[in-house]
RNA sequence: GGGCAGAUACCCAAGUGGCCAAAGGGGACUGACUGUAAAUCAGUUGGCGCAGCCUUCGGGGGUUCGAAUCCUCCUCUGCCCA
């Protein structure tokens, strides 16, 4: 008998709240069909999903049917949850494109072969329905004073809240309605902050069909500092590697702190628990091993384990006091620019190390850039043909962002 | 629809005619210390051809030698009344 993927869920830290345990429990011990949903405002799956997305692995490993809703529907008007303010309402052909491209990023982790999984759009029955019916087949089971009792609701009563974006947890209520008679759908997970939505769906089901639906939601992550998981200096820790090199997703992930190890193991690799235990036993710098560890299965998951061993032999020349890897990040100049004098400041920018020149330059006076491992002391610097070698420069921002150069033509 | 309050840099938030590229906090970045960690301390945090210049304080117009600050219209938000 296979083990229960809740249990699995459980030990590796998936599971913050559930609606029936001992219910879900025990129909998780038949193949079940269960959905997500997922926002199209952004055109890249980023590290904050991934935590969803190995969930999701988890579920398809132990046989169950996972459905993807990409809010075609809902994406247009909003969800306030978590918001101060409301949401940019994003255009049509917005939404359409972001799908898409979650879509192509997804199919690299859940399978979508024959009844395995779905994707869906619930645009596809949420822009169809007639106001006058929905209000009442679905309105009439929503109490308002229910509603503005929630913590979802509450901060935004200070703030104010639009009718269009308090409906939206009805909306969201009846997509898992939909799903439940149309998929046979049982059970909606998320990110905790969908609680309160997910619950709604849960309740709408029993009062319209009488029949028991289930809620699971995830932990938030955030990192031991407390900060949102998935941002950097450079921006969001995207998935794909057209927007942050594989080498940037591994480093990343070295970079976890020491208290985040054991748990980000359990959540985002497929090691066993009791080696990630092992792993993590120790304390101080021996922790590193684990870190590396870390990132490499990640890394694995997301980019390939070609690339993952490519991203871990740079780390490890880079930091262990080799050369310079091969998965460094890149930028092509051309011979001639260099021949004309191209300057440090416009050289990093170039590069994307710097968002401006002025960055470069307080970089620079404040004694974080680097070329070739020779710390840059002037803003004036020129760069000239001494400082090439192989056709490369070496770029470092601060301590350890480097960037490689290639002298082109 | 009426009355009142408000819109400031990544976020929160001061500033109410020149000393404002704009206090303070958070966040972020750099440096020191370290273990590619955390904590701590110091610095930085609009752009540029950077001891000077340019563009910012919801949007447009105006007053003034000079405006984030005053007037006016518009947009958006909150509160109260309907």
């Amino acid at each position: 008998m296979m083990e229960n993927v809740f249990d699995v869920l459980k030990e590796r830290g998936f599971v913050e709240q559930v609606s029936d345990e001992e219910g879900l429990r025990r129909a998780l011990e038949k193949p079940i069909t269960f959905y997500v949903g997922y926002d199209p405002s952004a055109a890249s799956l980023h590290a904050g999903h991934l935590l969803t997305i190995m969930a999701l692995m988890h579920f398809q490993r132990h046989g169950h049917r996972p459905i993807i809703i990409v809010g075609g529907g809902t994406g247009m008007i909003g969800d306030p949850t978590g918001r101060t303010e409301m949401r940019q309402l994003l255009a049509p052909e917005q939404i359409a494109a972001n799908m898409e491209a979650l879509k192509r990023q997804l199919s690299r982790f859940i399978s979508f072969e024959e009844g395995r999984a779905k994707m869906l759009n619930n645009g596809d029955w949420l822009l169809s329905l007639r106001y006058i019916d929905f209000l009442r087949e679905i309105g009439v089971h929503f109490s308002v004073n229910r509603m503005l009792a929630t913590e979802t609701y509450k901060a935004r009563l200070e703030q104010g809240l639009s009718f269009l974006e308090f409906n939206y947890q009805l909306l969201q209520a009846y997509d898992f309605l939909h799903l439940f008679r149309t998929e046979n759908c049982i059970l909606q997970v998320g990110g905790n902050d969908q609680w309160g939505n997910i619950l709604a769906g849960v309740d709408l089901i029993r009062r319209v069909t009488g029949q028991e639906a289930y809620a699971l939601c995830f932990p938030l992550l955030t990192t031991a500092s407390g900060a949102k998981m998935g941002k950097t200096a450079s921006g969001a820790i995207w998935l794909d590697p057209e927007l942050l090199s594989p080498y940037d997703f591994y480093q990343f992930w070295i970079n976890t702190a020491d208290e985040d190890v054991e748990r980000f193991l359990k959540i985002f690799t497929f090691l066993p628990v009791e080696e990630i235990r092992e792993l993590t036993r120790v304390k101080g710098a021996a922790l590193n091993k684990a870190k590396e560890v870390l990132a490499y299965e990640v890394t694995t998951i997301v980019h390939g384990q070609e690339e993952a061993e490519a991203a871990r032999e740079t780390s490890r020349q880079l930091f262990g006091g080799g050369g310079v890897g091969e998965a460094v990040p890149t930028t092509p100049i051309p011979k001639a620019e260099i021949e004309q004098g191209l300057s440090v400041v416009d050289l990093f920018c170039r590069t994307g190390l710097t968002a401006s020149r002025g960055a470069a330059r307080r970089l620079i006076e404040q004694g974080g850039a680097y070329v070739n491992g020779m710390q840059v002391r002037s803003p004036d610097r020129v760069i000239t043909w001494a400082d090439v070698h192989d056709g490369n420069i070496l770029l470092r921002y601060g301590k350890k962002r480097y960037h490689r150069v290639i002298v082109e033509g």
